[in-house]
DNA sequence: TTGTTTAGATGTCTGCTATCATCTATCCTG
DNA sequence: CAGGATAGATGATAGCAGACATCTAAACAA
């Protein structure tokens, strides 16, 4: 049952989209191997064809979430320059919609205390992907000179994320709904 | 092996503080009932004798390190209430040392995407902790009238919250103190 | 004091996990 | 086209998880 190349480098892809879904829904600890290998429409065996660990399915995952993710937001950040594109960017992140569908999911927000516990590599791939996070709401800063802007976009970055997780983690969606308003008017406000 | 009723009921507080420490520290998934039972100084088997189900011991715990880390901040925050304690409480909350300490480390952020995946049971006893925290922010905005007030204080806890998770994840210290500081920026600047 | 209750220890059971061995049918190289 | 290489299926293994049975010594009620 050998498949050619460009076959196994799909398969390959699959898993990644598979589990990068997996982990971001249902958590990593909680997520087994075989759960993901059939989510992508396989049995458990050919696991180890693809990856040497699960730790390693897990950083590539995490990097392959990552890239997904902020490639479209990069891409909706520069289409249109001249608009105001951080309202855009900031209500894209804080809308029901990505609170609900995990399959676009940002990774800080929905694997917030998994990656902290993490190995190394995972870390560093956290790491990367919120530094590019924050360059790109930077760049969306462009009043503010570059020291403040970077702060800025940090602190901006942390109150998306938060307002995610409790989003999240609350069971009143009224309350759930004023988590996301407030904290767009929080980063918002003039 | 009986113990007599105060100690029994010490012996389960004990449980409860072991388990809320080794929970948020190691997560909750990633943390066995042997482990919990370890850290109180206890072996598996009574654990059965305290608590129907893990589930339930989740609940529990969560509840009482909700109590514990609210009932200090509530109290650092009535203290002198002529103060400005908002920036005493948020330079608390955003310090390196509830970063790095998860003895009385608040639950949102050390068990974030936990909790949402969590029982219904202990989703209602992290919506009332949230619910409670933003009571005790709140108070800390008495220039606001109420509706603004309730509003501010729900995006501040955001803030708090995803600064918090994204400083455990980040694995550059210097990005993790950024993160700290320019968040109690965002919330403080006048 | 005597008999009942029970906190906690020891041990077991079932199910799930990550990991690996083996097999087979297909791809790819020579 | 012949033969080795391999993607993926099947199956096994070892370890750990939650859950529970049983045992015992101590607390308590009579």
């Amino acid at each position: 049952m050998k498949k050619s190349k460009q076959e196994t480098a799909e398969t390959h892809e699959d898993i990644l989209n598979a589990a990068a879904l997996e982990f971001r829904r249902n958590g990593i600890a909680e997520t087994g191997l075989s759960e993901v290998m059939a989510s992508a429409g396989l049995t458990h065996g050919g696991f180890y064809r693809h990856f040497e660990s699960k730790e390693q399915l897990v950083a590539e995952a995490c990097e392959k979430a990552f890239a997904t993710v902020l490639d479209e937001v990069e891409r909706r950040a520069t289409r249109n320059s001249a608009e105001n594109t951080l309202s855009t960017l900031v209500n894209g992140y804080l809308s029901n919609r990505h609170r609900d569908d995990f399959r676009n999911a940002c990774p800080l927000a929905a694997l917030g205390s998994d990656l902290r516990r993490a190995d190394a590599k995972t870390r560093k791939v956290a790491s990367a992907g919120f530094d590019r996070f924050v360059s790109i709401v930077e760049g969306q800063l462009d009043k503010l000179p570059p020291p403040e802007a970077k702060a800025r976009a940090t602190s901006i970055m942390a109150a998306m994320v938060g307002a995610m997780v409790l989003a999240r983690i609350v069971d009143k969606p009224s309350v759930s709904n004023r988590i996301l308003k407030s904290t767009r008017e929080l980063i918002l406000r003039t």
